[in-house]
DNA sequence: AAAAAAAGCGAACATTCACTCGCTTTTTGT
DNA sequence: ACAAAAAGCGAGTGAATGTTCGCTTTTTTT
């Protein structure tokens, strides 16, 4: 069976990426001409989980710039050191997120093993890297529509990739006589979703108490049970 | 087997409801005012479609009364004539998809049957209502945040009660020794995802070209592999 | 310690938005 | 066909929102 943990994932997390919110200046210091990143790092943690709790309870849109500025202690003035505007602030997540998760998840290079294995050890990984980012994820995936255009068809997209990647595995799998899988297709969107109530109904699972390593290891039964995985 | 198609389903629902437009008329036409049945219905017609698909492409917090004057073909003052406020839109989408919900799904009254039979039942019945009132559904979960917290909190308790229904019957087949189910809560909960997938994500089945019967029919084999039913 | 640079402030500005109201057009009742 | 009622109109209004800018405070550099 697979061999990661929640920990151990965390870990991994941790020397490949580090801190997001540093990563946030990273990727944005320089077009808003911003040089300590002691400073500008932690204003970021403070400014964009104010942003996640009050598009959390209100929506992103519904959010004014005022109940922002309230929320984070930031001045008005102040806040617009950090993002040129309103709208920004959601790209910029947006883009932290694919940035974290593309360093994170470098999708099945090595198509060789077992695929059943494969299957699992991704949507494993999936899990845990939206237990870390839960935020993001949530954020990203309710306020696509804040996003422009472009952007929200990267989000689609790359749903679908994910789909398609969990599809192939499964095809493969069934080639290899591992399984027997006749509606793959369905199934693939199944693990799909399921991967995504984890971040998007936190409040669920927090209030069932099952965590994401317990999680984990409901999802992976169940591709046993769906595919009919020959033991 | 199940013994309901969608065909079937929407005669029923014609029968029990007939005009969803008509219906939210009859639910609010007491307090806005209204005489004519006729115009009224068709002008909640034009306007709330407009509604679905302005939100559906801005969200509803961004949509504006002047896009949706434009988009129904509507003047404001005569807009304002269907609605006391922008706010009171939702709610009215909002009561009156519970109210259509509620008629349709007479939920478990006689728990006598096949529990297994009874979930299938309730399973299909529930993609065939949110396939019938796929834009109702997907702008009560996407714009719930728009609502007052006491008719948010209405839907995830609906939500969560769904889910527990489909718990309890699971709980019961294992009981009379039909299935042999050893994580019910997580099993629930993946079902209960898969029935919002059918209308959160209706361009992804469109592509696909998979209608709301064959989803149920690939959704009840899930159930079969995922409760492990005896044959 | 002094000067220069960066970070932070919040009242003020222009714009946009939800909503109103006096009026016209259409429909209904007789 | 006529009067009364209902439906429809759209420029106008006040409030709220995103954004700016001159200034102060804090940090860094010399």
């Amino acid at each position: 069976m697979i061999n990661l943990s929640y920990a151990a994932f965390q870990q991994e997390f941790n020397t490949l990426i580090g801190d997001e919110w540093a990563c946030l200046f990273d990727l944005n210091h320089q077009k808003l001409n911003l040089k300590n990143r002691n400073i500008a790092t932690k204003k970021f943690q403070t400014i964009i989980e104010s942003v996640f709790k009050l598009s959390y309870s209100k929506g992103f849109q519904a959010m004014t710039m005022r109940d922002l500025s309230q929320e984070s202690g930031i001045s008005m003035g102040g806040l617009y050191k950090y993002f040129s505007n309103k709208h920004q602030i959601a790209a910029m997540i947006h883009a932290g997120m694919v940035h974290m998760a593309e360093s994170c998840l470098k999708l099945t290079e090595h198509s060789e093993q077992d695929p059943i294995f494969e299957l699992n050890e991704l949507l494993a990984r999936h899990i845990y890297l939206s237990e870390r980012l839960k935020k993001w994820f949530y954020f990203v995936f309710m306020e696509s529509k804040s996003l422009d255009k472009d952007l929200m068809e990267a989000v689609i997209a790359s749903e679908q990739y994910m789909e398609s990647v969990i599809l192939a595995r499964i095809n493969e799998a069934n080639k290899q006589g591992l399984c027997q899988c006749t509606n793959a297709d369905f199934v693939s969107a199944m693990l799909k979703v399921m991967l995504q109530d984890w971040y998007l109904k936190p409040w669920k699972y927090q209030q069932k108490q099952i965590n994401a390593d317990q999680y984990v290891a409901n999802l992976l039964l169940s591709v046993y049970q769906l595919l009919g995985v020959k033991t």
